[in-house]
DNA sequence: TTCTAAAGGACTGTTTTTAGTCCAAGAGCT
DNA sequence: AGCTCTTGGACTAAAAACAGTCCTTTAGAA
């Protein structure tokens, strides 16, 4: 049965799951690990937590954490205050070269380009706490004093901030993973030199407009912002 | 570990994976005829298909259809040109009744009018083929004519049209999804005699303004629409 | 030094899920 | 009437995933 554009089942009798248990672990993981959520050196919830926390048994969790330990992603340390810790060497990409897929990349595009302006513009009108604008800027400065290798995971932990402090998970989720799909792509592209200044003027404008409550100006420089890596990524397509 | 508000792991160390894959089959299967993806009466595909279409083995959809059958949901004829039908007759809800959470209810609306009104503004900016303008009026013209009990599950059919028309998967299942989040929050408060009229008013609207090419028409009036169940179910948080 | 508690490591038996194979029904064609 | 093909129905053996239990390591407290 090919789909028909439209009709009934149309991408919605879509897998209802994403593969087995032990490989949507290891993805998991590994985009929280890309999208900096665990920065590097940092520590993982003990096992028993974190296999709770992700709905997947201990065995099943530890074979995950066991394939990304001996792909240099993870260290182990035994024993009381010991735990699973984020390498902090690793994390370059294993040069994927899967070819970008004009469908994916424009699919990503978009939707990305809907969900994070209007993230923006929430978090713009939301009332913020102290605790929420000390986050926000906690994350912009650590972005700010980024280095080209380290950059990626910054800006994906501060614009998944920006969608927490909106109040929404269901949009906290959505930014999280276009997210990651957006990195997948740029995995695959060599890396520019990047105009980080630009990026960053931009990451200041967004932040304070945020902090003064102006959600038209959060927007707007969060549309273009995106446009950059818009463009950069539409740049490998032709 | 409770969860801090901010900081690493928030939101999206979340489970890998809803259930298991018996309960996710069911639930899919669920929502597909909620949401009107498969009207009453209408024949899903073979079992051997359907299995391969949600990522699980035939025996698993085995399951999740037979207790779908003697929910009453699912009748079935075995021999050639046999299958599995959706009964006409039930689809009534069973009366669930957990309370309203304001949380989920505020997060469905909120990302509802997040993604809804930017679908519509796409597909009116879209270059429409032929049969995606007849599929947008097809779904419009049954809408026009359900009853109060066919209404619900052609509404959600009309608006995931019109994400389909924007031509982006992921928004189709964004709002698929949040759609069914929707449909479980309405079954959760007393049928109200909900103003039908006044609703089809702005489906044309919307889809007239789609088939134009108006986007800020289009998105205005989706806006507007959403107001209506907005104001509906923020009546029962009280 | 010894003890303790928190962490990773390892094993076992059970349940779930799967792929694969064959059976049974029954509508339409020859 | 008989054939045929598509579909649901049923069974089996293997693999995946699970919950539960116990062992091992090790920093810090007593």
């Amino acid at each position: 049965m090919q789909d028909s554009p439209f009709g009934p089942s149309y991408s919605v009798l879509r897998p209802v799951r994403g593969g087995n248990a032990f490989e949507e672990t290891i993805e998991h993981l590994l985009q929280t690990i890309k999208l900096g959520i665990f920065a590097p050196a940092e520590k993982l919830p003990p096992e028993r937590e974190l296999a709770e926390r992700l709905g997947v048994s201990r065995a099943t969790l530890r074979d995950a954490l066991g394939e990304l330990q001996n792909a240099g992603y993870l260290e182990v340390q035994r024993g009381r205050y010991g735990g699973t810790y984020v390498s902090s060497s690793a994390v370059q990409r294993p040069t994927e070269s899967r070819p970008l897929e004009r469908a994916e990349v424009e699919d990503v595009l978009l939707f990305r380009g809907i969900i994070e302006p209007a993230a923006a513009a929430l978090s713009a009108k939301a009332a913020l706490t102290a605790a929420a604008r000390q986050h926000l800027q906690q994350c912009l400065s650590e972005l700010m004093s980024a280095t080209p290798e380290t950059y990626r995971p910054r800006d994906a932990r501060f614009h998944i901030a920006i969608a927490e402090l909106s109040g929404s998970a269901s949009l906290v989720g959505a930014v999280a993973e276009t997210r990651a799909r957006l990195n997948d792509l740029l995995d695959r592209i060599p890396r520019l030199g990047t105009n980080l200044e630009h990026a960053n003027e931009q990451h200041v404008e967004i932040a304070e407009a945020i902090l003064k409550g102006d959600a038209v100006t959060a927007e707007r420089v969060t549309v273009e912002h995106l446009e950059g890596t818009a463009s950069l990524l539409r740049g490998f397509l032709a």
